[in-house]
DNA sequence: GTCTATATACAGATAGAC
DNA sequence: GTCTATCTGTATATAGAC
């Protein structure tokens, strides 16, 4: 009782409040904003609708504390701490991981949600840009750097080159997907684009030897 | 000569549809689709909202229709005819012209809506990628293979090639104008961005010459 | 064809009982 | 805190007069 209403191991409050917010966010997701009503998130996450005002306040409320949760909960690109490994591995690794958490289900219709609400809802925009594009050109950079220190790549605008090799890993497959302009290709069948990609780049940054 | 021809009575009908189609598009592009209702484009083109419904049937008619409209106004990349010129020059231009064009308020505006209508509007995503992105892939990608043929560049896949220049010239900077992340840079504040990238594309894909 | 006025539906948000 | 029932605004779409 002193311990603030949480006296039998988890309260029903707490319980409700993610079902909530487990409901908002798939609906979300998958109709967008205005075509997602409080009243079906309500019968979605088996709740009253008042119990959603209670919680969230509002539908404006709601919506950003969904998307606030989907944005943060990927794991970008574990390759990049595998300092052992060639670098050409490393890429490659990082390209595939990369691209098939773009082109899945999820992240692309969070893509879509985002953009839709950049108007309204400004803050989901910064968030999304901050832990998933920003957050991940910074983790490539330091990779960069660390090879250019150790000699086994020659860089010498890597800020740029990060960017660069980034952007040709989504290529065009994902502003198709974004645009669901014909079929999201498998993952396995971009594995020969992605070689081209790493070749490239390997091409312009390698330490020049002889391949 | 005389106006327009079209200002007589049977066509006053054809100027108040344009004046609606006119109206839509700025509206639509501003404020989105579900914010823009039917009342309010009707003020905007000074008509009633029943001539609206006699003109295009609903919303949904007319919002594909001013989109529509919007899709195929630019002129993407003139200074790829130019054959006479340095290829250096050419590549360097269209990045300019193209990222000026991308970076605009109307393209990027054109280019969130497209995504937000996606689920309910498929048709408008196809006909915007149709004649955007994939128009420009094409015409540049011809203009590599001439390129090929005369001897001034080596590219093994112009398709490839043609894309990752394209994804290039994009970078970061589109991204960003689309999520609304910080300004979007003048054009003139990318040049030496712009010169990086037709650098490590020339790089990749000049026939070899010491230099 | 064009306008004014209205019908219909549904969304977000709230009031009050338990 | 949670639920049922309700209020209020607004949007799409239509009916009927000129």
């Amino acid at each position: 009782m002193a311990t603030q209403g949480k006296t039998r191991g988890r309260s029903k409050s707490e319980q409700k409040r993610h079902q909530i917010l487990l409901a908002a966010t798939r609906l979300y997701l998958e109709q967008g904003i205005h075509a997602t009503s409080m009243e079906q998130i309500a019968e979605e996450a088996e709740v009253s609708k008042q119990t959603l005002y209670s919680h969230f306040g509002g539908k404006e409320e709601l919506f950003v504390a969904a998307i606030e949760q989907k944005c943060i909960q990927h794991e970008l690109a574990p390759a990049l701490f595998n300092d052992d490994l060639p670098p050409r591995q490393v890429l490659f690794d990082l390209a595939t991981h990369l691209l098939e958490l773009l082109l899945s289900e999820d992240a692309i219709k969070l893509h879509r949600l985002c953009i839709s609400g950049v108007e309204q809802y400004p803050s989901i925009c910064q968030l999304y840009w901050q832990a998933g594009p920003q957050n991940l050109i910074g983790l490539f950079q330091n990779y960069l750097e660390r090879k250019v220190e150790s000699g086994q790549l020659q860089i010498n605008n890597t800020a740029f080159a990060a960017q660069q090799f980034l952007n040709m890993v989504k290529g065009d497959a994902y502003m198709k997907a974004i645009l669901n302009i014909g079929d999201v290709p498998a993952i396995e069948d971009l594995y020969a684009y992605l070689d081209d990609v790493v070749d490239l780049f390997l091409n312009a940054y390698e330490s020049s030897q002889s391949s």
